[in-house]
Order: structure tokens, then sequence, then C-alpha cells
RNA sequence: UGGGGCGUGGCCAAGCGGUAAGGCGCGGGUCUUUGGAACCCGUAUUCGAAGGUUCGAAUCCUUCCGCCCCAACCA
């Protein structure tokens, strides 16, 4: 048994990693590693943006360095403070600190501006006044090469004076942008002159009316990473044809620092949609009750689910970093979430289908209080007292009339256990008129409180129960898969439907009249707990003081649910 | 058909010329007052394919095949 411990606490290793260990290694930045993380705020983060944010948190966090929040906030119509915040907010809230270090690219829109007319200075930019149509004519396509703009070859004191009307606000929308000049006939399409900078009176949430000439993300993003000596520039696959732009851009600027960009394949997740196109729709079109709406995969509708961050921080490490297109499955997301919660929600019973079962030898007026095991993986959470009396409900799916061979819960004269009280029998079973059970009628055994028959006889099932007369009712939301294929974009697509059709009509099922133990009552929005044998279940902020009302985040594994539904 | 990225078990993912880690899932078992949890066992003679180099290849070379991205004055 050679030392095994030494091993153990490898730190997390991927490529991306393995570069800035190496770049440390060879004294390069002067040893600092700074990243950024770079939302534009024009819509809510979701469960890929948590996937980025651990990246460029994590290694700036691995190698002691810092991660910069910055706002790309190139694109004022898109944009809105409302975004801003809330995108604050949820990097809060999955556990990182960006220290002070929140940045806008709006505010470089000066320096950039100056970039930009030292560009045109040295003929590495041009102003085009080709209509954004013809633009696209003469960028060529993928396979043939672009041709110049006739205004390629405008002077550079023409170009400098265009340009400096275009920001004093002399043209309208579309009479010019600012190029760079770079190579027409590039075979990556993203080098053939790209815009710097396009007009746009439009009202910016953060500059106002300051400007009506706006630079583009190939311009902006790589100067602003340069201003702020950001050393590694981590974002998705999608941009590595944009890396040379990037290079190009530092290089034509000539900045102090020289940050380098590294890209990594974004975050996919069967059962999901992800764009936020799609998941602006869902909310726009009602299909889901906002942007925190507990079947979202936004970190704010993964929160109100009853994610916890440690979950969420926990799935992104697992899935790793890699260039490989992936689709996670979402049960490693549920495995995280259930992971968590096991060792840290209190435990609680709750009746979600009451079905009610009389002691009839048990007396009428009288109660007494269990004590029952707050966590049984956390012996520090402690003990509660649980209310007993004649009357309880227990979960209607835990009681079958003619059961098959392996259900083995509570059946016309068969015994189980009620957790943490006595061991009961099934005498009777009442019905109305149609023949539907309306209650039950049972005996317990006095000589088994707590759950244990002193003559030893054993039981195969135990269920969770709630005394009637203390019960409180609440409501539960049942929140399932909003979409039950596994590719909805790619489904909808094939069969030339809008994805919102093959949403799951049974995504959101409410239970009104939930039977609970009078503790839930009055639980903080936000609590969690495992409802027995249920699931894990979150305190909604709909509820209120005395009316509970409970998501659930996701159900316990069910072996006999799986069984069943295997066929045995 | 231009350029770029990527192909390791159902889904991820280590591996960096010395004889396929790990996680999820799945199957079986132990234990159990949650059909939960925990624990144990099993789950790729093979790394997209075919050639080649080498004593030895998932790792090097060649060719082929497949998937994804790029033609916004979006990011």
């Amino acid at each position: 048994m050679p030392d095994v411990n030494t091993k153990a606490e490898a730190p997390p290793q991927d490529f991306i990693r393995e570069i800035v260990s190496e770049d440390i290694a060879a004294g390069k930045n002067g040893g600092r590693v700074v990243t950024r993380f770079p939302p534009e705020p024009n819509g809510y983060l979701h469960i890929g943006h948590a996937k980025a944010i651990c990246v460029d948190f994590g290694i700036a966090e691995d190698f002691g360095g810092h991660c910069n929040l910055r706002f790309d906030d190139t694109n004022p119509v898109k944009e809105d403070v409302e975004y801003v915040d809330s995108i604050k907010e949820d990097v809060h809230w999955l556990g990182f600190d960006w220290a002070g270090r929140e940045y806008y690219a709006s505010d470089y829109y000066e320096e950039l501006y100056r970039f930009a007319e030292r560009l045109i200075e040295k003929g590495a930019a041009y102003v085009d006044s080709l209509s954004a149509d013809q633009i696209r004519e003469y960028r060529g396509t993928l396979t043939e090469p672009g041709k110049d703009s006739p205004y390629r070859t405008r002077s550079v004191d023409e170009n400098l004076d265009l340009f400096r009307r275009m920001r004093a606000g002399e043209f309208p929308d579309g009479a010019h942008v600012l190029r760079a000049r770079i190579d027409m006939a590039s075979p990556n399409i993203t080098m053939r002159d790209p815009v710097l900078y396009r007009i746009r009176h439009a009202h910016h949430h953060r500059t106002g009316d300051t400007w009506c000439i706006y630079p583009m993300y190939d311009y902006a993003h790589p100067l602003s990473d340069a201003i702020e000596g950001v050393t590694h520039s981590l974002c998705t696959l999608e941009y590595v044809d944009h890396r040379p732009l990037y290079d190009w851009c530092i290089e034509q600027a000539g900045t102090e620092h020289e940050p380098r960009q590294y890209e990594f394949a974004r975050l996919n997740l069967n059962y999901t949609v992800m764009s936020k196109r799609k998941l602006l729709q869902l909310v726009a079109q009602k299909h889901v009750a906002g942007w925190d709406d507990p079947r979202m995969p936004t970190i704010s509708g993964l929160r109100r689910r009853g994610y916890t961050p440690e979950s969420i921080r926990d799935f992104c490490t697992r899935v790793g970093v890699a260039k490989k297109e992936n689709v996670i499955d979402v049960g490693l997301l549920e495995h995280c979430i259930r992971e968590d919660l096991n060792r840290r929600a209190q435990r609680a019973m709750a009746v979600l289908r009451p079905l009610k079962l009389v002691l009839t030898n048990y007396p009428a007026d009288q109660a007494e209080y269990m004590d029952v095991i707050n966590n049984p993986e956390d012996p520090s959470a402690g003990t509660r007292k649980v209310a007993f009396s004649r009357e309880i409900y227990i979960e209607h799916d835990d009681f079958m009339e003619d059961p098959p061979r392996k259900f083995f819960r509570l059946a016309p004269g068969r015994e189980v256990r009620l957790r943490n009280a006595y061991l009961v029998t099934c005498t009777e079973v009442i019905k109305d008129a149609a023949g539907t059970i309306i209650e039950l009628r049972g005996t317990y055994d006095p000589a088994t409180r707590g759950g244990d028959a002193p003559d030893g006889r054993k039981v195969k099932a135990t269920l969770h129960w709630v005394s009637a007369a203390h019960a409180v009712t609440g409501t539960v939301r049942l929140y399932d898969r909003l979409f039950t294929v596994e590719d909805p974009d790619g489904t909808a697509g094939k069969n030339g439907v809008d994805f919102t059709t093959l949403i799951n009509p049974g995504s959101l099922e409410t239970l009104a009249d939930c039977q609970m133990e009078p503790m839930l009552a009055n639980a903080a929005p936000g609590t969690r707990f495992q409802f027995e044998r249920l699931g894990y279940f979150c305190v909604d902020p709909d509820s209120a003081p005395g009316a509970p009302v409970f998501n659930r985040t996701v159900s316990l594994k069910d072996a006999w649910a799986r069984a069943a539904a295997r066929g045995d």
C-alpha cells in the first residue's frame, strides 16, 4: 500500500489548466493569472453560463489569480440593467466573488475610440459606405473569396474625418461603418475586413445618449481584455475562428498586455432547450411562469426549483472542460442535487395524496409524540417530536386493495410499519357508492412503539404518515421535465414544428390538499426538505404563513417504480 | 465543394509510445424503520476506419469516414 494518499489531492486537470500551469512555470505575464466572465446583459444566465462561470472563476481561483466580471455591453438595443442585476445576483449566488472588479465594455468606449483612430492613422482601418446588403455581397461565400469595397482605398484623412463625423452624429444608422483592413480573400470569413464600429442612434443603459457609434464584439472584446490585464481569455468553441482577429486587434493596438484566447466546448443538456431566444420565447408566450420558473434551465429557475449552488458547481466540475461537443445527461445534474441534499436536507413527513387510516383500537382522544431523527446522514441535525393519533393520513399510492406480487406496501390484512411509530394492520376498506376507496380501517400493535416488534417479526414496508388532527394543509408542485424528447431542438427541426409544441403537458402538477407535519407550516422560502420516501422539496416564495407551497426539486431514486416501469 | 474544431463504453472524461483512470447510467449482491442512503462486485481484448513506423501505438505518420462551427452593421 504505497503512498496512495499523496496523490489523492491532485487538482482537477484539463487542457486549459495545463496551459495556465505551463505559462506560470514559464514566467509569462509575471506569473499573474487574470480571467474574466464577460456576459452581455441581454438575458438571464442559465446552466450553460454556470459552466463558463465555474471555468473562468474556478481557474483564476486555482492559480491564485482573479476573475473580472465584465459586461460586454456593446449593443445598446438588446441590453438592460434588469439583466445586469440578475447576472450579478446569479454569479454571487453560485458562490463566486469578483471582489469589486465589476467592469463594463462601455467604460472603455473613449479608449476604444482612440485605438480606432490610431488604426485609421496606420491604414489598418477604413470607413466603408456600402450598405449592409452590399457588404454581405462583397464578403463572398464559404467557397468564394470576397472582393474589396470601392471605399477601401479612402485616404487616412478622409477616413479620419468621416469617422469623427460618425461619432459626432452627422450620419443616420447604417450610413457608414468602420472596418478593419485585413484581407477580403481570407479563407477565414471572420478576417474579411470585419466591421469594427457601426452607427446606432440608440440609448445605452449606462452611457445614455453620449454615443451614437458602438464597437463590435470582435473589436471591443480583445481590447477590453488587454485594458484589464486579462491573461487568459476563456470562451466557447464557436469563437475559435475569431481568434486570429482577436490577436490582430491586440497586435495592432500595441497594448501593454497581450491576453490570449482559449476555447472550450459549451455545455449542452438533453431534454432541455438552452438558447436565449428559445428561453425568451417560453417566457414571452407564457409557457412557463417566468425566467425563474422552476422548469427553466436558468440559474434563477434552478434556484427556485431548490438546487443548491454547491450542487451546480459539483455538476460543472464533473462535466469537465474539453473541446469535444457534448450532450450531458440531465440525470447527472439530478444526481448532484440528490447527493448534496441527502447529506444536508432535514427530513419531514408529508402526504401528497392523502388516504385516511383510522386505527380502531387507538383511543379517540389520545395523542402521543414520537421522537424522530431529523437527518440520518447528519446526527448533529438532532431530533424532533411528531404527533401520532387515532386518525392518520397515509399516501394513497401506498395502499392497494389487490396488490401485485412485488407490491409490499399496505393491503387488506397486511401489516406494515408507520415510520418511527407503530406496526399497523389494515382490517377494512371503506368505499363510497361509486366504489372509490375513501378510508381505511386498521389496528395498531401497542407493543411496537417506535417501530420494532418485541417478538422480532418483520414487515416488508415502512410508510410515511401524518396525524390527521395535527396536519397542516399545503400545496405541492410536482415538476417534471419540460420536454420529454431528448433533443427538443433537433426533434422540432426535423419535424418542421415549433419547439413549443413539444412541451410536456405534464411538466407541472399541482397538488393543493397535501397533509404535512406542522413544522412545515411556516418554513421560510428557500428552505429545503426531504419528504421521506418522496423526494426533495423547497419552500416557494408563493407560500403564506400557515399555507406553505413546496416545489419538488427532484424525486428520490425509486427502485420500485423503475422495476414496475421495466415490467417487474 | 473554402477555413476551422472534434472523434476513447449509453452520456461525460483521463490518457501525452510501454500494454484502456474515474464519474453518471445500467446489472447483480450486502445492509437497512426512507423500495432512499451506504457498501461490494460486474459493465471497452479495445480507443471513427484502413494502412504504415516501432520490440511495443488510443498515443507517431498517411489516407479515408463522420459530426460540429463560420457568409449579423449579434455576442
